[in-house]
DNA sequence: CTAAGGTGTT
DNA sequence: AACACCTTAG
């Protein structure tokens, strides 16, 4: 049987709210791992993929793996029904159609109780492969949230542009034409320099512009310590395919298959974090985990709220369907930054990472472009 | 002719747009008490009543009865030409077609006037009769705002049930059931107990806090009851009208529910006489002073802006249709709280009372149920 | 974080 | 009129 105790049913709700228009029914795996919701939407173009670790629950247990069949239309009824500060109980016995949902206000005697029933859906639980990607932007979710919006209203489609120069977002349509251009922003840890993403493996291949090979001391910037107070918060290193996003558990099969555990380091902790010092011999074998803990707060690079981060090995020029953006930067209200991960001709990774879990969809590039 | 000068146009506004959705057109009778409108909604499954008692006017004259027959879409769009603090003049002439608004801001010399036209409306003044009730809710109107918003999500009709319990909202859809539980608040006035309802009486509105009869009867619960409670009714004596609302220009009563009157004189008679006649129909006085000293702490519970307050005498189980309860909660902005009165196989009364007058709706149970 | 007000949209 | 969205005030 499932019992997951979530501290704030707000957090439900916004997830909720960002795919339910994207998805009309999808299974919630739960097993002792975790939630996880996997889906491509309605019209088989854009797949979403949704995580709840086991720790972000106040409690949470689950005998053994389960799919919850939801119908995200009843669900969303049903968490409208729930403030975002109440506590909210998800349970479920096994083999059950139906799903308990118990909401109690924080402070007070009131006490709601709702079921809701459960369908079977067949689940084409897609393999997502663990793609390397040749950029990755990251920024303020509003900023992301603004800039589809905006160009979605002159035309359909964005052309998504990273070069040394920054990144470019740019729509034609009838009425106008638009180009937003988004540079690194100044004073972050490069210094406003584009640096190189670094690859997650051992592959060198890639460009780095320098080399984590440093000492601790200035691993964090290319400049000479210009900008040393991000040291002292993580260690940062331009790496890779998520820095912030803790969880490697790639959704589906994938991640499961461990191959992406190419640990240089015998350390998960530290692959987790996604900072790869091969070298690392120097002093720290497990500082990595405090940084962690401290870039759950806030204070790492990528936790800057305000910031833009680019960092790419190789220029890419992709175009995306707007609709399916605005769509996605719905789940802004899940965190304050979003990473969009692209490589030519390859899926877009719109990345949320919040406390315990993530939001993350894929989108295909719209062909001939570029 | 009429002459009401109200300090605050906004109590207009706010009364208006509570009623306007459930009825389109309807009279205010315009008497030396205030104003009065009465109306069936436009489907003549509820029944809603507002007062405004003349001493809720900064000034006040009406020479004699006058129904004045008004468009209430027609009367929203005036006075959506008010400011909420406008003060707000009605002026009518005797026999007058037209009904004459003037807006006087606050503090500046604008001086807006509107007349609108009235129109002949056939008066089915229904009686209402004095019902004495087996249960009392006292909660925060947005809580009951809330609470059937919620539950109109998932069904159409909800079942209130009062009980030692507390009170329960229940409801039934397709997508999912929902029940919500409210237990009487802690540290109010009952510790948390639920009280029995007190008698009609010249009891200014307090609560017992220990009624003598509370332990002597069989009519607080038990299976039994439920079966009896259609005789228990003519018996029963713990019934109470209204506590707080004092005004008894109720048409009609128990007493002499026989006989509908209508009729300008013995309605205006019985208005005035309201507060003297109140005991006319109860037996017992039975002074309730005592427990306010006991209830000190919050000062009245009534006025307690965010407590649950449980009366009962007897279990009662209703079903409603929610549709006309959201109406009614739009109501929630006149004032903090609001009222529900019961009786098994009786219509609720929805009451929330304001400084000088109320707004209540009566809503017929929905049969088979329970 | 909630409530309220304003806007735009269907 | 209702809903969704955003901003603002408390």
């Amino acid at each position: 049987m499932l019992e997951a105790k979530l501290q704030e049913a707000g957090l439900l709700k916004k997830l909720l709210d960002a795919i339910k228009e994207l998805v009309t029914d999808a299974n919630f795996e739960c097993n002792e791992e975790g939630i996880n919701l996997q889906a491509m939407d309605n019209s088989h173009v854009a797949l979403v993929s949704v995580l709840i670790q086991a720790a972000g629950f106040k409690r949470y247990r689950c005998d053994r793996p389960m799919p919850l069949g939801v119908n995200l239309g009843s669900l969303t009824k049903v968490l409208k029904c729930a403030k975002d500060d109440d506590i909210c109980t998800l349970k479920a016995a096994d083999e059950a159609d139906l799903l308990n949902l118990v909401y109690e206000a924080k402070n007070s005697d009131r006490i709601a109780e709702y079921e809701m029933k459960l369908m079977d859906i067949d689940s084409d639980q897609l393999g997502i492969p663990e793609t390397e990607y040749d950029a990755r932007v990251t920024l303020p979710s509003n900023e992301f949230s603004r800039i589809v919006r905006d160009l979605s209203l002159l035309g359909e489609s964005v052309r998504i542009e990273v070069s040394k120069e920054g990144v470019r977002f740019a729509s034609e349509g009838e009425a106008a034409n638009g180009s937003i251009l988004l540079r690194q922003t100044e004073g972050s840890i490069s210094g406003g320099k584009i640096v190189a993403l670094s690859k997650d493996g051992d592959d060198d291949g890639e460009v780095k512009e320098e080399d984590d090979e440093e000492e601790n001391e200035d691993d964090d910037e290319d400049e000479e310590g210009s900008k040393k107070k991000k040291k002292s918060k993580g260690k940062k290193e331009k790496k890779v395919k998520k820095e912030d996003g803790d969880e490697d558990e790639e959704m589906g099969d994938v991640d499961e298959d461990g191959e992406e555990e190419q640990d240089d380091e015998s350390e998960d902790e530290e692959e987790s974090n996604g900072k790869k010092r091969k070298k690392k011999a120097s002093s720290s074998s497990k500082p990595a985990k405090k940084a962690k803990t401290s870039k759950s707060k806030k204070g790492d690079d990528d936790d800057d709220t305000s910031g833009v981060l680019i960092e790419m090995n190789q220029h890419v020029s992709l175009t995306f369907s707007l609709k399916y953006l605005v769509n996605f930067s719905k789940s802004g209200s899940l965190a304050n930054k979003v990473q969009l991960m692209m490589s030519n001709d390859v899926p877009l990774l719109v990345a949320y990472e919040f406390d315990q879990g993530h939001i993350r969809y894929y989108l295909a590039p719209k062909i001939g472009d570029d």
